[in-house]
RNA sequence: GGGUCAUUAGCUCAGUCGGUAGAGCAUCCGCCUUUUAAGCGGGGGGUCGUUGGUUCGAAUCCAACAUGACCCA
């Protein structure tokens, strides 16, 4: 720390940093000990909630001073720790003068250790009373207003530490986020699934129609992409024979932020070999009902004033009668391209040259379905031109077997029987990528050979689904944006 | 990419008609041994996002830029 630095402090922060300076001089320096571990007996929530157990017993606490009120000879201040709030209660005549001197150069933000024992003030509040307490580590910078809090989202992004230390529902959202994770893994790991890790730097971008991060690895003197998919290694590892297999991950899009897009995102893939959509459909919904069960005890939930109910099995409903329901255009009364694209047109769609029959149907659906999908549902059948990696049906080819999972008015997961003819599968790709050409957005695919290869030496009829998993806990712990449920939102840096 | 809005003390926010800025919390000093958004008395703290412009004079009006939020594509 430079002396211009120094004179650069506000008063708030050189007034910690005199603290610090005077508990120094008295021979204690919170950052000196290199053995400073406190093992608490207790945390916060257990002394609330069992009170009559813990009364005038000897406790241990560590966390954060969150607010202090002195009151002469005595103070009063909360102590936070990940559990919760609970107030502690120190007397001069019971730490003595020494540890009260030191007691009053404690700071709001300041992470103590105490012992003590528990008691219920007059007004009723159940209190901590220090016999002893221990500064941890002393805070060198204010933290926000203690009634009003953390509120400019900005600062909440950039300082996410901050917003973690005073907002207790954004505590709670990260804890949900993990135990859905755990819950997710569980669940798998019971079915027999095993997780595995593919790599994140590709050759080139592959699978989904987004734009690829660029990177370059000096060694090798290649250029890398950061993947935006895991689908297609998890399908290598099928025809490899492990038959049940899932990957949670992050990827990457090169694309715009939005409440509900952030560049780097996680997701799930998982792959069942001998089995098909039907399959993953049902384990879909197991999957999600036993998540929400494990979390809040129930598979209703409160989501943007409306109950969803996650109970099985949910509805299913084909993406031609979707439309019909929804849109009103029935679309088997529609045989040609021209027809689609005159009708679309009647509906002010933003239809593109090359669209067919398919690719309308589908801009239907996503224009005018998709906001009605409050209650879990499985639109199934997508058309072909849709859905490169899909296998087709077999009663009508313009469709393939797949389907994506739909609640609150928002795509929460895609799946299908994969497509394990390799002919086929490179015919589509060849599709796909004349169409990238004509959309004129998308770079740097190439067809990947290796994964036809793969195909010929066999890929076992499959099923298999992706699921967002930023989607899904915004969903489960009803946040109305994604940056409210990834830590560190990609940010422009200031 | 387009539109709307926001940016004032560490935090949360006022600031009227253009006249060089206020409150609460936090902080500092004094008092206070069951308070709890503790209380009482006193003090300090600001390049009003940045850069220009208009004006005798700009937190305020105008423009550009920066960052963010919301809506649209």
């Amino acid at each position: 720390m430079s002396d211009e630095r120094v004179v650069e402090l506000n008063e708030l922060m050189q007034s910690r940093r005199d603290n610090l300076e005077k508990l120094k001089s008295l021979g204690f320096n919170p950052f000196g000990e290199e053995n400073a571990r406190f093992n608490a007996s207790n945390n916060a929530k257990e002394l609330l909630d069992n009170f009559e157990q813990y009364e005038d017993k000897e406790v241990s606490l560590a966390g954060r001073l969150m607010t202090m009120r002195g009151h002469g000879k005595a103070s009063f201040a909360n102590i936070k720790d990940i559990s919760g709030t609970i107030q502690i209660y120190t007397r001069l005549d019971e730490v003595g003068p020494e540890s009260f001197e030191i007691y009053k150069l404690l700071d709001i933000g300041d992470l103590i250790g105490i012992k003590g024992s528990v008691f219920k003030t007059r007004k009723g509040e159940i209190t901590l009373r220090v016999k002893e307490f221990k500064l941890l580590t002393k805070s060198l910078r204010p933290l926000p207003d203690k009634y009003h809090g953390l509120k400019d989202v900005d600062t909440r992004y950039r300082k996410r530490y901050v917003d973690l230390i005073v907002n207790d529902e954004v505590m709670d959202t990260f804890v949900k986020r993990s135990q859905i994770i755990q819950e997710m893994r569980n669940y798998l790991n019971d079915k027999g699934f095993l997780e595995v890790e593919t790599p994140v730097m590709h050759p080139y971008a592959t699978g989904a129609p987004s734009r690829p991060f660029i990177t370059h690895h000096n060694t090798l003197d290649m250029q890398l992409v950061l993947r935006i998919e895991t689908e297609l290694y998890l399908k290598r590892l099928i025809v490899g024979g492990m038959e049940k297999v899932y990957e949670i991950g992050r990827i990457f899009r090169n694309e715009g932020l939005s409440t509900r897009h952030n560049p780097e995102f996680t997701s799930v893939e998982l792959y069942w070999a001998y089995h098909d959509y039907d399959d993953i459909m049902k384990l879909a919904e197991e999957l999600i009902a036993h998540i929400a069960k494990k979390l809040n005890g129930s598979t209703e939930i409160q989501c943007e004033g409306k109950i969803l109910d996650f109970s099985t099995p949910w509805e299913r409903i084909t993406m031609l009668d979707a439309v019909k329901k929804y849109a009103g255009v029935d679309f088997n009364q529609i045989s040609s391209d021209q027809e689609a694209m005159k009708v679309a047109k009647e509906h002010h769609l933003p239809v593109e040259d090359f669209m067919t029959w398919g690719h309308i149907l589908n801009l239907f659906f996503e224009e005018k379905c998709e906001e009605h999908l409050i209650q879990p549902v499985f639109v199934y059948n997508y058309p072909i031109e849709v859905s490169p990696l899909a296998k087709k049906k077999k009663d009508d080819p313009r469709m393939t077997a797949r389907f994506e999972l739909f609640a609150n008015g928002r795509e929460l997961g895609n799946a299908f029987t994969e497509l394990n003819d390799p002919d086929e599968q490179r015919r589509r790709f060849e599709d796909q990528l004349a169409e990238r050409e004509l959309e004129e957005r998308i770079e740097k695919h190439k067809l990947d050979e290796d994964f036809i290869e793969a195909l010929e030496i066999g890929l076992p009829p499959t099923g298999g689904i992706g699921i967002g998993i930023d989607r899904l806990v915004m969903l489960l712990t009803d946040s109305p944006s994604i940056r409210d449920v990834i830590l560190f939102p990609t940010m422009r840096p200031k």
